[in-house]
DNA sequence: CGAAGGTCTGAACGGTGGTTCACTTCTTCG
DNA sequence: CGAAGAAGTGAACCACCGTTCAGACCTTCG
């Protein structure tokens, strides 16, 4: 033998399969899935056609790789403010939801990809699982609230998925087209919505205690 | 000349359409867009694939076709019952919702083309704007419940498209399976969640004026 | 009937885009 | 250095699918 692969080598492999997850997410998070071909997908990442399939099997694997470390995230950030973060279970779902609408609309080409655009059939198999993740993640959340009695008795299920499903929805849409600052209105709605939805008590009309929001016609 | 299109070719021809558009809406519903190719298509409808291009430019016409007339059926009944049905705001909204949803749940496939399945971009164009049109009549019956007071005030398109994809999301996922005594529950549930969304008065605690809300552990 | 002018057919065409592979370039180690 | 063998390249390949078109077949009316 003459040749072995040295830990070097081996580095400028990763990072190179590396660079081409990352390029290959930009693309996709910039121009869909459609987008994505494979000589502008290997173009983007400084390679060749042909190496790409050096580090996946197939056109299919690499978009479900990018699928996965994207939605991952997503799934990771959420799971954490919902599960361990600070505060009851009504704070923690509030949280969720904000944190949630707030990164995707900081990147909303992405959140579009990961959440609706049209994908191959194998992106959208890991799509459901995803999804089923986002709301179980939910769905906890709600449970303990209905335990601790600050939620009415219901079906967390429906309930999980219908935020899953509303988040998406106004998400999807441009009806914040691109604006920045219509961006926090939007998700102090989303937020006030998901509380209504998961059945927490009114905080306006029961009592105005210490809330000092009202709507001051601040735009 | 010696030849002119006579009542009965053109109704040959009228119904030829049809039938190509049924056909065409069956398959969708079957096998999704993806699986609706002009060969499959033109098969189905007994007929060879250059008629098909006789009434329509190209395929993409047929698929915007086969949308628009299934979800203007779906639309139609939906605005029908939010608007003109009988009953408050609340009690048309909760029909409204129930019946979008049952009807759903009875064709899964096609409700799946329509909703949430990839498209070729000409018709996922026109499922934005007919998503837009699911929300409009949703939101309006919100308006006019928290008009009346029935509802707390809220931003009604954020609500209504809650609402859209909320019940888009119940759907697309094999919650209940292919079940169909599951289907009403499904229903039950998701129409208390999406009149806790809009912020109705919840049902039960609200009919015990003092305050009897006790955890009485009911599951 | 038969000429005129439709409708209908399906094999062939062309564009797109994933995949391959003969070849070049680089790395290792005796 | 130079043999061995991996990494890297990109033009060619191929499968799929929407679209076309030359000819077959049908309907109308003088």
């Amino acid at each position: 033998m003459a040749y072995r692969k040295t830990p070097s080598v081996q580095g400028r492999l990763d990072a190179a399969r590396e660079q081409l997850v990352d390029s290959a997410t930009a693309v996709v998070a910039e121009a869909g899935w459609s987008g994505a071909s494979v000589t502008v997908v290997a173009a983007a990442a400084g390679m060749s056609v042909g190496s790409v399939y050096q580090h996946f099997p197939s056109k299919s694997a690499l978009a479900v790789e990018v699928f996965r470390r994207a939605s991952g995230r997503e799934v990771r950030v959420l799971s954490e403010v919902l599960a361990h973060g600070t505060g009851d279970p009504l704070e923690r779902l509030a949280h969720g939801v904000e944190v949630f609408a707030r990164r995707a609309l900081e990147n909303r080409g992405l959140a579009h990809a990961l959440l609706a655009a049209p994908a191959d059939a194998a992106v959208g198999r890991e799509r459901l699982e995803y999804r089923r993740r986002y709301r179980a993640a939910f769905a906890r959340v709600v449970r303990e609230g209905v335990a601790e009695g600050l939620l009415p008795s219901q079906d967390a299920d429906v309930t999980a998925a219908a935020l899953t499903g509303a988040i998406g929805e106004v998400l999807v849409d441009p009806l914040a087209g691109p604006g920045e600052d219509a961006a926090g209105a939007l998700v102090a709605e989303l937020l006030a919505m998901s509380l209504r939805c998961a059945g927490a008590p009114p905080p306006a009309p029961a009592a105005r205690p210490a809330c000092p929001s009202d709507d001051e016609g601040l735009r």
